[in-house]
DNA sequence: AAGTGGTCTAGACCACGTG
DNA sequence: ACGTGGTCTAGACCACTTG
């Protein structure tokens, strides 16, 4: 057993629900006949699916049992404009020494990504690989992915980002030092056009303590009460 | 006992925290000291650590300590323009009923306000609890603060806006329907001039079901080589 | 009545850090 | 050698839901 029970009985329930085995809607068997396949205690049973929720992949109900979420998920959208990049914004975060260093690749697009950029059966695309550290510390490990011969985030028209909170990839957890069970940050981008058609895509993991909380600072830009005023508000004077 | 054990253990450490009786720094007793100076087992001590560090009030050292964060937040920003109401973002999220209601009120500014707002002692400010329901089901509730007279965020450039996970009031966690154990959501709002002066705050919890993700979508409008371009990225072609 | 998840007890062993 | 936090066992009682 390389991984603690927890972990490894967690990382097994993942996979059949990630691979439909324990499709949207279905209860888990219940944390007794869990004990008993698993061969394992009360707490290794509630930190393991502890570990699920934290991935948003069940739901407790108590006195009913453990649901496994639908994957539709609800997010907070809201639109922003301007971006600076990751070595900006470290320098700005830190007085520290930021040192960013690159991998670039070409490699054949896996189904994902395919879908993502609309590619055919065969074709490759640019795999860079970002390490960045703070004073020796790691900061972050990303993966970008774009179709070759494309150069970055020309053309983009929207940006999505999305975080969670989330187990890293073995390569990710090994950068930045953390086990198989910690949680990290993780975010993913989106560049698209106007259209939406994807320019790249990029998942970013931090550590899980380098943020405690997520800060996004907007320039409004000029604003008068013609130019924008918050609906919500409208009618207070 | 109105809670169990481990929320008012945690609590009771919290208060110590935010109190200054636990510096940061401070390496807390150790598990054993705790499970005899609280009289619990083992897991409780736990479940009551686990809580604080998730709200980055403390970080655990193995074999060496659980010990007092200190209170310098290192926070993710990003350059964002425009922004929608509450409203609109949930109409958008959602096809149920949206109902918002809100109670408008001026109190005596608190010191934490004073400080906002540069205000002098016995200055009112406007205070706005906005709750919001989806079908029923509670959105979000959030507490607005801007001086009186002000109207909403005219003249604001910057929004700043933080989030994290934490326990939510007592007001809150009634509309919420979540119990004082309960990590939920939290959004913190400052809108400020130019020149840093703060026009507005706002505190908004959302139930921890809600969002199991958050994104930010950003119009980044027309962009040519020129005008945008991602320095990661520049020299790839 | 039986089963569920939530909470909790009272222990145990381990790997590692500090004296 | 001792204490630390991390993991785990083998139970227990509770409040509530379901058949």
């Amino acid at each position: 057993m390389a991984e603690s029970a927890y972990v490894d009985m967690s990382a097994d329930l993942a996979s059949k629900i990630r691979s439909g085995e324990y499709p949207p809607g279905l209860r888990l068997p219940s944390y007794s006949d869990l004990e008993a396949a698993y061969g394992v205690s009360n707490i290794v049973v509630r930190r393991a699916i502890d570990l699920l929720e934290l991935q948003g992949l069940v739901k407790r109900m108590p006195r009913k049992g453990v649901f496994v979420s639908s994957q539709t998920r609800l997010i907070r959208v809201s639109p922003e404009r301007q971006m600076e990049s990751a070595e900006e914004t470290y320098r700005h975060e830190s007085n520290g020494n930021i040192k960013v260093e690159r991998e670039v690749n070409d490699i054949l697009a896996s189904p994902w990504l395919r879908d993502e950029f609309k590619l055919s059966e065969g074709d490759a695309v640019t795999h860079t690989v970002t390490r960045a550290s703070d004073d020796g510390k790691p900061a972050s490990i990303s993966d970008t992915y774009q179709p070759i011969g494309r150069n970055g985030t020309d053309g983009a028209y929207w940006l999505e980002e999305t975080w969670r909170d989330d187990m890293a990839n073995p390569v990710h957890r090994a950068w930045l030092g953390v086990g198989i069970g910690t949680l990290v940050k993780k975010v993913h981008q989106r560049w698209s056009t106007r259209d939406g058609q994807t320019l790249m895509v990029s998942d970013v993991s931090y550590p899980p303590d380098r943020y405690d909380a997520f800060v996004f600072r907007m320039a409004l830009g000029p604003i008068d009460s013609d130019q924008f005023r918050d609906p919500d508000f409208r009618t207070q004077n």
